[in-house]
Formats: C-alpha cells, sequence, structure tokens
DNA sequence: GGCACTGATGCGCCGATGCGCATGCATCGA
DNA sequence: TCGATGCATGCGCATCGGCGCATCAGTGCC
C-alpha cells in the first residue's frame, strides 16, 4: 500500500463530516479565531476546539496564538479547490435529478437522492 | 447545515480509505471486475465487493453486469481530479519536509510527517 | 436439471469516532 | 496576585466502520 495513499485517505478522513466542511468552508473566507467560529456555526466551542484538532493534525489548517485568542487558517488553498470540484461533481449530480424528475412526477425530491439501483 | 454539505461529507466518507483509493486508482486506469480488482490489489472477493458496494452506495462508481462478471466504472472522472488535486497538495508536502530535513540531519523521513507541532 | 463460477450479503468482533460535559491551561487586565 | 476570558483536553457513552468468515444469489455451460 502507497504510503502517500495512506496519507490521502487521512486527510480526507478529516474532510468527512459536515461541521469540519463548513468550518472548512468558514475559514476559506478569512482566518477565524474559535470563539467566533463556535458562535458562527451554532457549535459548543469544545467541539469546534476538537474538530480544529483533528484537522490541525492532517495539516489541513494551522493556528497562530493571538493574545488570548487563537487564529484557525486554511493550510493550502489547494485542499478547498479539491473539494470545490467534488461539490461541483454533486451539483451537477443534483441537477440532473431534478431534471429527471420535475417533468414527470412532481413528487417532492428524494432526501438521499440514490436509492443504490441494483446491479443490472 | 446545508444538504449539499451533507452529501459531499458522505462521499468524501466512501474516498477515506486507502483500500478504496486504491480500487478507484486501478478504476481510473479503465473499467474492472470484481475478481480482477480483488487479484490484483491482494484483497480477498467479499472485501472488494463490500468497499465497491459502498462506493456505489454514493455514485462514486457504477456497475455493469457482463455475463457472470460484473463490470465497475467511475462514475464521473473529476472526483478523481479531485483526488488528484488533494495529492498533489501532499506530494508538495513531504518534497517541502524532504527538502528542510536533507540538507541537516541524514536520518529517514518520519513516518507521519507532522507531530502536530503545539499551537505556539 | 445439475454444477461450477462470480459476486453479494449477513454476522460477530474490535478499534475508532463524535458528542456532551467538566476540567485544566494559558493569557490579559486590575 | 487574583479573577476573567479563550482555548484545549480528558472521560464516558453511544455509534459506526472494517475485517474475516461463512453463506446466499445470479449466470453460463454441460
Amino acid at each position: 500500500m502507497d504510503e502517500i495513499t495512506t496519507l490521502q485517505a487521512d486527510v480526507l478522513r478529516t474532510l468527512a463530516s459536515p461541521r469540519r466542511l463548513e468550518i472548512l468552508h468558514r475559514l476559506a473566507a478569512g482566518p477565524c479565531e474559535v470563539g467566533r467560529l463556535a458562535r458562527d456555526l451554532g457549535v459548543s466551542q469544545p467541539s469546534v476546539s476538537q474538530h480544529l484538532a483533528v484537522l490541525r493534525g492532517t495539516g489541513v489548517v494551522e493556528a497562530d496564538r493571538d493574545g488570548r485568542e487563537v487564529r484557525y487558517r486554511l493550510t493550502d488553498p489547494d485542499v478547498m479547490v479539491a473539494c470545490g470540484i467534488l461539490r461541483g461533481v454533486l451539483e451537477r449530480r443534483l441537477r440532473r435529478l431534478a431534471d429527471l424528475s420535475a417533468p414527470t412526477a412532481t413528487g417532492a425530491t428524494i432526501a438521499h437522492p440514490r436509492p443504490v439501483p441494483a446491479i443490472a
């Protein structure tokens, strides 16, 4: 097993959380301190701190102390570029599903768009 | 919480596995059937099948039956583009670490490159 | 129809993870 | 020095994911 593949999986695992994606999305708009993140996202401070520690563990974010506060920032913007591409894939998928279902049925869209169709 | 963010986290979680990354890397070279994947990667057939089921559950791969075999393929190549960007980030990071450590110490490179430095 | 082959599924175990909570640690101001 | 603020950490609990194993289901060939 390639070492960089393992590393890649580690980073991907840290990204695989809605909360952490929100945090990263917020940090993509500029560095931010912990308390503000917690307030903006409506999450407890320990929770945000733990998520940030996870992200810091894989080097996705970095932190600088500024007085009593700790300001976090993205280490490499390319990580968010990759996330953006993935998000684009999903948006295309959702739009295609909407185009398929809208003209035929008027039912609400499915929560989880893909009910895992049988193989063939 | 944005719905697409949750969906994105789901997809990221399915990617966050070394085995599945290997499988996807193999599928990026062209469609492949389950047994061949298992042999090439040296993994048991049930294990490969389960990983493929996970990937299929989030729509990352698709399957077509061909006689007794089932051929899997990538649904959207952009997913691998995103993975490639992420891999590039990690390669840069590893190279930078090597450049930092090579001129000074001759010791082997660290397994996990970032021992989680303290904040400040 | 029976058999061989290919892939999917169910189950039990174990390690990892997220959350809420309380607490510890560092920094600043009085 | 002491209190207040901002962040990090430890703990217990519930939950989830992966692995190995055995087994079931679909397909083609004789």
